[in-house]
RNA sequence: CGGGAUGUAGCUCAGCUUGGUAGAGCGCUGCGUUCGGGACGCAGAGGUCGCAGGUUCAAAUCCUGUCAUCCCGACCA
């Protein structure tokens, strides 16, 4: 391609609106355009590249056996009803009413496509002779994010490959799903990016069911707790912390339990500044509804709560914080002052509670705070639990390391769902026996855009971006240092014929412009390999090449140009794919 | 949805406090000189000052409302 043919619209200056970097280089570069908050225009350079990675996707997914199909991204409203996931999603959902005839029909706009490809297998799979497979698409999704934010990382339409297994048993899903986890890894490496699989939440089915591959990054919006000793990683909702539980009894020497007056202070924060205390002296006491069931669960005032681990700790299947009639008759108090002293129902506690000396706990009574709370005395206890978040400098639940947060991208995820959509949509199949059952499903998706927007995040220097050859919009980019100079222009667009030729992508600058100025162009787009075509080289019968992050140019015989950007190319593709795992 | 900020030329911004002919740099067009890391000169084009009301003889400037964008938080199957 030719720079004057094409639309480049780089600009020399950064956009007042961006303030991540992905954001800025991206509009810097002429990548992206917005149109409204969340939604923006791909431009050449930035489609090339999405397509780029779209392409090892789709090469991805076949190599791991998968089949790719395309589904409508209109839905009809009543897939959702049916999966309850029309109140799930609320107002992240796009959908409305069109007019047909005398009637209306009330359609989404896919934000997944769970429900489409479930109610297809209902319709098409009767058999375990037909199972298992998987299935893919590559397609835009809608979602109405409350707040779309930092240019592409966060859209309200993006392009997602979304996958879905179908089996009869568990270990096909585990099969499917591990074929998926090592195609993901195949994919990010392929594609030159910084990936980490961490553990992440698995709703109902437990076990190792879900994991999500982030990109390591200062402004990804997901907090990772990795263990930088062994290789433990886990979102901040799964991790687990390497405490054991704790002994639990009454402290040697301390203080009598005392009632204190608290009008109208309820909070943590509140309490402590009124009383004089830290937060870690505190038991916050929260009131839980798990399956009906009232239970309190106190965490540390210092911490935060995790309910995943609640819900396990309990072996419930719904956990959810009571409501104010609820924390009334239990604790006789209006919301805000719950403590363990003399509390009407089952009491669990995390471990770090047990070891507070004369805490600070609600006084079960409006208004009103305890101070001087002992386990053992004051309070029963038979065991603790987990159930709180992990935090920097925890234990590490797999070794003796120490814990540690870093912010991640989400790019991918892949989860083993089970029979949720099979059996509410009547997607089954008939054993050997004639017997009939849901299918087992498995779902894997890949944020296409944040595949390109997390290199531009993460892969860049002071001069612009920096693309590794798998995804460059362009492999090579040629510079002609001035398009006056017929001896230039001939070399120039000799090599650019036969490099074009022989498969290379290949952009020219070909515009009317000072060196210089190319050559800023030139690293702000980041094309990985740069071939400089000038007449005082040329007078030596040299041209130029170089790396976008190597060093000063390269000199390189006219006669030589095309054969060594082709090895040079081969080189670095070899080497980008020798760190793809198998 | 709460909190904060900003809307003036394609981009970055000044002008607003104290109302009185709409500005600069970059970019763009033409001509000329240049030509190895964002050149220079000359001549130009380009803006209903986000939008709508109001106050005033007069509003980019003051007041009210509204819309949009960005940031923090809540939310995120």
């Amino acid at each position: 391609m030719r720079w004057s043919k094409t639309l480049i619209p780089t600009l020399k200056e950064i956009p007042s609106d961006a303030e991540v970097p992905s954001h800025q280089l991206m509009l810097r570069a002429g990548l992206i355009k917005q149109l409204m908050a969340g939604a923006y225009s791909y431009l050449p350079l930035g489609y090339r590249a999405l397509r780029k990675a779209e392409a090892i996707v789709r090469e991805e997914m076949e190599r791991a056996g998968a089949v790719e199909i395309h589904m409508p991204a209109l839905q009809p409203i009543d897939l959702f009803e049916r999966t309850g996931r029309k109140d799930a999603f609320g107002n992240v959902l796009i959908n409305f009413e069109v007019k047909r005839g005398d009637r209306k029909v009330h359609m989404a706009l896919g934000p997944t496509h769970e429900e489409v490809i479930t109610d297809l297998i209902s319709k098409v799979v009767t058999t375990y002779k037909q199972l298992p497979f998987t299935l893919f698409q590559i397609q835009t999704k809608f979602r109405n994010e409350e707040r779309p934010r930092f240019g592409v990382l966060r859209t309200s339409e993006f392009l997602m490959k979304d996958a879905y297994s179908f089996s009869t048993s568990v270990e096909q899903l585990d099969e499917a799903y591990d074929a998926m986890y090592a195609a993901y890894c195949r994919i990010f490496a392929r594609c030159g990016l910084e990936y980490l699989p961490v553990e992440a939440e698995s709703g109902p089915i437990g076990g190792d069911a879900s994991h999500e591959f982030m990109c390591p990054a200062g402004n990804g919006e997901d907090e990772i707790v990795r263990c930088p000793k062994c290789s433990y990683a886990a979102n901040l909702e799964r991790a687990d912390t390497g405490r054991g539980a704790a002994t639990i009894a009454q402290p040697e020497s301390c203080g009598d339990l005392t009632k204190v007056d608290t009008p109208d202070v309820t909070t943590i924060d509140q309490v402590s500044e009124m009383l004089g205390c830290e937060p870690q002296q505190m038991i916050k006491t929260l009131i839980y509804q798990a399956d009906d069931k009232p239970v309190a669960v106190l965490i540390r005032g210092d911490h935060e709560a995790n309910e995943g681990k609640i819900r396990r700790a309990l072996g419930a299947t719904n956990v959810e914080l009571a409501d104010d009639a609820t924390v009334l008759s239990v604790t006789g108090a209006p919301t805000g002052f719950a403590g363990p002293v003399g509390i009407k129902c089952d009491i669990i506690a995390d471990h770090d509670v047990a070891q507070i000396v004369d805490a600070v706990t609600g006084g079960n009574e409006g208004d009103k705070h305890y101070t001087g709370v002992n386990v053992g005395r004051d309070y029963e206890l038979s065991t603790t639990h987990d159930l709180r978040n992990a935090g920097s400098g925890d234990a590490c639940p797999k070794c003796d390391g120490t814990l540690e947060i870093v912010n991640g991208i989400e790019i991918g995820h892949v989860f083993k769902l089970g029979t949720k959509y099979s059996e509410s949509l009547d997607a089954n199949y008939i054993d050997e026996k004639e017997k009939k059952h849901p299918v087992i499903m498995g779902c894997y998706g890949i944020g296409v855009n944040r595949i390109i927007a997390s290199l531009c995040e993460t892969k860049f220097d002071d001069n612009g971006l920096v693309w590794p050859l798998s995804i460059a919009p362009y492999e090579l980019l040629i510079v002609p240092l001035n398009i006056a100079d017929e001896e230039v222009m001939k070399v120039a667009n000799q090599c650019y014929d036969e490099l074009s030729a022989a498969g290379v992508d290949v952009l020219m600058d070909d515009r009317k412009a000072r060196p210089g100025f190319k050559f800023k162009d030139a690293d702000l787009i980041g094309i990985p390999l740069r071939l400089v075509i000038g007449g005082k080289g040329l007078k030596e019968g040299n041209v130029e090449m170089k790396w976008r992050t190597g060093d000063g140019p390269e000199l390189v015989p006219v006669e030589n140009a095309v054969s060594g950007v082709l090895e040079r190319l081969n080189e670095r593709r070899a080497a980008e794919a020798a760190s793809v795992p198998e």
